[in-house]
DNA sequence: AGACAACAACCTGTCATACAGGTTTTGAGG
DNA sequence: CCTCAAAACCTGTATGACAGGTTGTTGTCT
């Protein structure tokens, strides 16, 4: 157990790298799904050859990618796909400066646009219910910022929950912890409750357009709702 | 150094996701950029109160989201915005069959419709002649679908990179994993090769319209080509 | 004094072992 | 067949050891 380079080829990139590719290789050559459980650490070690402190760093690594869903005493199994790994991503730009919050507006600006138009052709009428009660709690509790935030994050996760495509949940739900840390910079900088509630309003018009199922009408709203936020983050000072 | 519950509060979650934080916090308050030096592993398991196991598992699943690099007898530093961790994800979410090809295209198709009207507008000169050589070294290489394969990936990374807004070259390299994986399949239903010629002189519609600098003829021209691309997959059979 | 080589100090990569505490399996007894 | 407790297995964390890479220091030679 301690020739490391008798089994496959490689070994240059570090041991744990290739553990990690042999776990991914795993979970593909098998077909697993969401809950399927992974062969135990001490299996992974024998069949890889390497200590238990490197097949362990490779769990490890995929369970803060959110791949693999990791607990004491039980095995591993393969997760549901998660948003964890691309908001770390999506923040670790925002904090070492490498992009900005306005560059995030313009792409959430991009996706949005589309999951509304899309939510309005596809959403169950479930869906269009949550979007609309959204809006709605909005509206309820807006004397109270943290709770209006949420319920606004909330409003375009359902969206694009309707768009019905997840790949789009998937990058507008690691959008919301940069909308978490910026909101309330845009919400000040609408000093009136007047201005504020006219905010508010916009939500409600996507929402009644995606309930009418008119995807240009939600779009249009959709577009206006954002040049208005960028500018207000701008009014703000944001880059 | 056997009582984890003497520092800080949380627990609950275990110590390597608070050293995670620790971490990511440290890199935050310190404001760090990338090429910055973190502090070693014996320094974060004196900080932190815990094991170097656990401070271990913490970089190590930092480095494979690529948000920090790591290299033997040297200390961490800071890594730069990298798609690393945002493919994992992609691939791990088609392996497990919880998205579709086709919704990735989708996506793409949203996205690459930003990024070529951005491109139009923003490219230097330096970048309008890269991505015009990529369409140009497909047609060269036509009878080669390896090599015309990848000019097409680093056409549309070299649009995405145009828009000069890293988010969407994040995403569009994200993706182009599953480029690679499909590609072939697309390329072999344009049956003929003035099929095949005719999608290359599609790259090179979008690159003169860049280089043009006119946003919407790239964009239409984008839009013409991501339509013949999905028809090509679902012709193939491919959800 | 300056160049350079050897060395010391530090750092990460990997291994082995140990034990606590959680989970599943098993099997004995009713 | 059901119950329940012990056994077997599994992950979480700690500790110590050593190999090999990197960097800064020192001391010698020119």
């Amino acid at each position: 157990m301690q020739d490391p380079t008798d089994t496959a080829g490689e070994s240059s990139p570090g041991l744990v790298s290739t553990a990690i590719q042999a776990i991914t290789r795993h979970i593909r050559s098998e077909g697993l799904a969401p809950g399927d459980p992974l062969p135990s650490e001490a299996a992974m070690t024998r069949q890889l050859n390497v200590s238990r402190t490197v097949v362990r760093e490779a769990f490890r690594s995929l369970s803060a990618m959110r791949l693999i869903d990791m607990s004491a005493g039980r095995r591993a199994t393969v997760a549901k796909l998660d948003t964890g790994a691309m908001s770390m991503v999506i923040e670790h730009g925002i904090t070492t400066q490498q992009i900005s919050v306005h560059q995030v507006y313009d792409v959430r600006r991009t996706i949005e646009m589309r999951t509304v138009a899309l939510a309005a052709l596809r959403r169950t009428d479930a869906e269009a219910a949550a979007i609309g009660q959204s809006a709605r709690s909005m509206r309820e509790n807006f004397l109270n910022p943290e709770i209006v935030m949420e319920h606004d994050i909330a409003f375009h996760e359902a969206i694009a929950a309707a768009s019905h495509n997840p790949v789009f949940s998937l990058i507008v739900t690691a959008f919301s912890g940069v909308t978490r840390s910026t909101w309330v910079i845009g919400w000040r900088t609408r000093s009136s409750n007047e201005d504020q509630l006219k905010m508010i309003k916009g939500h409600e018009d996507i929402a009644e357009a995606i309930l009418k199922g008119d995807p240009r009408l939600a779009a249009e709203h959709m577009a206006q709702h954002f040049d208005k936020s960028v500018k207000a983050l701008l009014d703000a000072g944001i880059a």
